[in-house]
DNA sequence: AACATTACTGACCAAACGGTCAAGTTTTTT
DNA sequence: AAAAAACTTGACCGTTTGGTCAGTAATGTT
């Protein structure tokens, strides 16, 4: 067990290390994978020797697996915040403006989680099948009932939330194909995807 | 150099070892990626000895750098295919469900993709930056020029080739997620999934 | 059948890597 | 100021991994 486990009170100095390792850490797995990064690597970045880093983790997985957990939560902040009451398709819109943000301003998290996925989801799976299953299952229920009720168009819950995390988790994720691709056209991908995917949304959903 | 490229004639068993590690090597890399891949795991896949997978290919960057070159000229190809004088709607439509099926017959090459391009497309970056880009851009031209004639409404087509490339490989890339979610709902995700993003997108592409 | 070429493998090596530990240093507590 | 607790690290270990090589087996050629 990691030595910072072992005491009851949490100090000073092992707050500043564990984040100091949690975020060269983020680096580094956003940047190689779980596979491809090594605890010298980010020892490294963060400017410790390799037994320091064991001394706040028990290894290498347990850096990754609380990574993945402090992410899980604030990934799907903005899926709680869908409330019912709203107007349907501003309700819709703040989503997938909230992700799209998230996506630009988090980047290394989209990656992270990408990566995961790819694999098997091996470390998230549970919660995979658990809450965010639930969570789904439970806004689908009122996207279906503004369909019933004609406040927007009738489509499958399910897979609009899916193209709603494609389409802008892509811009994190293949962010090197999105340049490639665009290069000199544009500045800022991002400034010219808010107003598409927001258009291409809104003009399914209206009814 | 790999002895089997010294000679100038391929041989029978040339052809058929080179297909056989391929084969095993798309299944390994795809489900663990190139830095979680050992040449090991690839042998036994194939059947082989460690040693004669290194007789056919230099090294292990080698085996992945031939997948990746074999994947993207099929990869590309249903993008080639967009026609300017067929009907604009049912040719991107068509575009669309050429992508959607890829993504459910080959999953392995989406997930090797994919995870090439996470790492920073480490062996594909100059075709990115060339063939694609170069590809794109001429279809682009395409779909603006019908957003001008008023064939289909105007739309960013950068964007709207991300949205189809984000929404239909995110059935295999993100595949775990998928089902997780879905899980007892459907049978066959991809099944509810064309019908959906054909709507969508026919949708926003409607004048 | 003899020869040449191609195909294959067990044994091995060096480097990389995850992780440990005893011994030291720093910080906190009394 | 002294004792206790927390923190840090150089050196080390066992395993994994990419890759080599000398020698052997199989295949093709004449």
């Amino acid at each position: 067990m990691a030595r910072s486990e072992t005491t009851k009170k949490t100090t000073r100095i092992q707050r500043q290390k564990t984040e100091i390792i949690l975020e060269a850490a983020l680096d580094v797995f956003s940047d190689f994978g779980f596979r491809g990064s090594t605890i010298d690597m980010i020892a490294n970045r963060a400017n410790l020797s390799k037994p320091n880093i064991l001394y706040y983790f028990d290894n290498k997985e347990a850096i990754h697996i609380t990574l993945l957990e402090k992410l899980l939560e604030t990934w799907l902040e903005p899926l709680h915040e869908i409330n019912e009451n709203n107007p349907p398709i501003d309700e819709i819109c703040k989503y997938i403006e909230q992700k799209l943000n998230m996506a630009r301003d988090f980047p290394r998290e989209s990656k992270l989680f990408a990566n995961e996925i790819l694999q098997g989801a091996p470390h998230v799976l549970p919660e995979l099948q658990g809450s965010l299953k639930e969570l789904v299952s439970e806004k689908a229920k009122i996207i279906r009932k503004w369909g019933v009720q004609g406040k927007i168009a009738e489509v499958d819950p399910h897979h609009l939330f899916f193209s709603i995390w494609a389409t802008t988790q892509h811009y994190a994720d293949f962010d090197i194909q999105v340049r490639s691709v665009l290069s000199d056209e544009t500045i800022d991908p991002f400034d010219s995807a808010a107003p598409f995917l927001k258009k291409m949304f809104r003009t399914m959903l209206t009814p």
